[in-house]
DNA sequence: CTTGAAAAGAACTGCCT
DNA sequence: AGGCAGTTCTTTTCAAG
């Protein structure tokens, strides 16, 4: 496991995760065509990323407006209890919520930010009121409805 | 393009949006063994919902951490000029910036909400101050730092 | 690092229930 | 809609330069 190595990425390197990270269905051997490597080359160098975990997994992309998940809004939530239990108890009950997707834990005005989705305003409502605001040890929070988003590719 | 499909996915397509969404790799073959269904019966299904648009793309999952970026800061950024012009200079500008790995357009106290890695606080401090706070139209920021994050799979 | 080749498996197609 | 059988392509591994 610990064959933890590298923070010795070369260019080659970069380039493969940059045209990866926009497009995870290239294969092994197009990366290779694009990049002027041979296909078991591209390949062994992918496979040397995953297993240093710099590539920690891929993931779908979904549509959830097609989903009939219209409306998604950024919770940030401020805990009147705080301490070591606290904490966990509000992780622990978060995670257990469906529409949450993403509990992120954060330095600053508030506590936790959470990503919820819901399939339209009213249904957010039900959300927050009967799932949210009944989590332990909440105190202040705040909404904000997305009305858009762009992802970019990040550093490399 | 508009073969317009629809809300209605069955049980069936649920489980298979459940298992790709937790591990893309998964092959058609394997997804129909997990439910009971034969290859190219679960191909098919995948395929339908990419061409459906519920299925936008895969994307790699990348350890940043390992990558030499060890902070995250989300940043809440008030525009004190708004309007049209306004919204679409500072998009723009900011989307020029790599350290920006997303680019959240809100509505709430603040206008947008940026997600900024950096190698650490001073590269932060670096950015922030000849990046962001020299964007156009720049009022208000409110700076987070992440400590951790847990993705959840969403509703299904 | 390369090329070449072989085995395994995944993707895709057509036909039938 | 689903299954079966077959073809084609990629992935994955290995040998050798």
């Amino acid at each position: 496991m610990t064959t933890l190595s590298l923070t010795d990425l070369d260019e080659t390197d970069r380039a493969i995760l940059r045209a990866l990270a926009a497009d995870a269905t290239l294969s092994a051997g197009a990366l290779g065509r694009r990049l002027g490597l041979s296909q078991p080359a591209a390949w062994r160098r992918i496979k040397r990323l995953q297993e240093a975990g710099v590539i920690k997994g891929r993931r779908l992309v979904l549509d959830h407006e097609r989903l009939g998940f219209g409306v998604t809004v950024f919770l940030g939530v401020k805990l009147a209890t705080k301490g070591r239990v606290s904490l966990e108890d509000f992780e622990r009950a978060v995670t257990a919520i469906p529409e949450v997707q993403t509990v992120e834990h954060i330095l600053g005005l508030y506590d936790y930010r959470l990503r919820v989705v819901a399939r339209d305003i009213s249904d957010f409502e039900r959300v927050l009121r009967r799932r949210i605001m009944t989590l332990p040890g909440v105190g202040d929070v705040e909404a904000n409805v997305l009305l858009s988003e762009e992802r970019r590719p990040g550093p490399l």
